[in-house]
DNA sequence: GCAAGCATACCGACTGGTCGGTCAAATCGA
DNA sequence: TCGATTTGACCGACCAGTCGGTATGCTTGC
């Protein structure tokens, strides 16, 4: 049981993903989280600084797998819009399995203390400005319709990404790879010039 | 100050709606909601069995003005893509003038007691039907496309209304109204056939 | 006189965080 | 080679403070 391989500070990511996903951030209470990984406090507070400092953990780790993989797929090779649609599906896919993430991420963007926020914020921008320019590289190449703001056409696509959290089960009907494949669809076709 | 004419208990749900909107329902005590108020503890228990029940209070009121206006828009007159074409514009309007509602649906959803949750659920879900009727509506008469699932070109739209409290600013360049016609725009340009 | 509409005072549970201490492994000096 | 010393990992008891909620009583208007 507790004679797990594991490293307890991976434990106690691993566990207060679980939780915070399950409860929320401010419904779990560190006791919680120790217990689930089979520590005390003190091993917590000697791997972190705060309760907080975990949470910016769990944002750290997200944000530098999503942009690594998307900096792969929108230098590529190949057209713009084979290139949009493989980042687009992508993304819908490790969302999908790392969902707890996902769903830490929107509901408790706004517990974080604010300078940390602020930067979790300014890297969640670079993102979204790498994913934006692929659109208006479509856009000047005439390949996407231009009548409507790459910015909000980003907005409108990850409102939909993030809120999978919400309605999409592993155990539903869809794989992760299907969804993708749907999304990016939708996007692409809503992209389609006149 | 506190001669307020608004009653008590409107002061109290339009406080806690801004005070939940900005801090989250759990960094909310109920003691800053009454102080805000202008009122105590004591007047809130009275209208209220809990906090829980002020929460409750507030999704009611989204839920059933949203119905409202879904199906007002959804029976009327015309040919179907105007009619969804309507449908999505006026929900991303009412949302975007109820941006702190917004904010608070989707982040504390999970905080809700199970039981209500689950009705909160249900009448969203009954929601989410009436909208998603329309796509299948257009799908059978072969206006949109029909290699997409609706449920999921629902979730795919609603997604993107959602995550509006986290981007959209009144102080920002674009109105909600203009938001809506284009989050609707491409809406329907995803949906149109090949 | 009697609800309805509040205020005041208070409770018990629980919170994030601290702190002194333990114990095994690594490092070091001779 | 071997004892001494330091270090890192972790424990468990314990704060001071905050929380949601309650019990009771006052004050109006009818």
């Amino acid at each position: 049981m507790t004679h797990d391989k594991e490293p307890v500070r991976q434990r106690l990511i691993g566990e207060a993903t679980r939780l915070f996903a399950d409860r929320g951030f401010e419904s779990t209470s560190v006791q919680e989280i120790v217990a689930a990984a089979g520590v005390t406090k003190g091993a917590m507070y000697h791997y972190f600084d705060s309760k907080d400092d975990l949470l910016h953990e769990i944002y750290g780790r997200v944000l530098r797998m999503q942009m690594e993989r998307l900096t792969l797929l929108a230098d590529g090779p190949g057209p713009v819009a084979e290139r949009l649609h493989a980042a687009a599906a992508d993304v819908v896919l490790t969302t999908v399995e790392n969902l707890d993430d996902s769903k830490i991420f929107f509901r408790s963007m706004h517990l974080l203390a604010p300078d940390t926020r602020k930067s979790v914020r300014a890297e969640r921008r670079r993102y979204h400005e790498r994913f934006r320019d692929l659109v208006t590289e479509g856009q000047r190449e005439g390949v996407f319709r231009a009548d409507t703001p790459a910015e909000m056409v980003v907005d409108f696509f990850f409102g939909s990404v993030h809120h999978l959290g919400t309605w999409y089960s592993a155990e539903g009907a869809l794989s992760g790879a299907e969804v993708g494949e749907h999304f990016a669809d939708l996007l692409l076709t809503s992209l389609r010039p006149k």
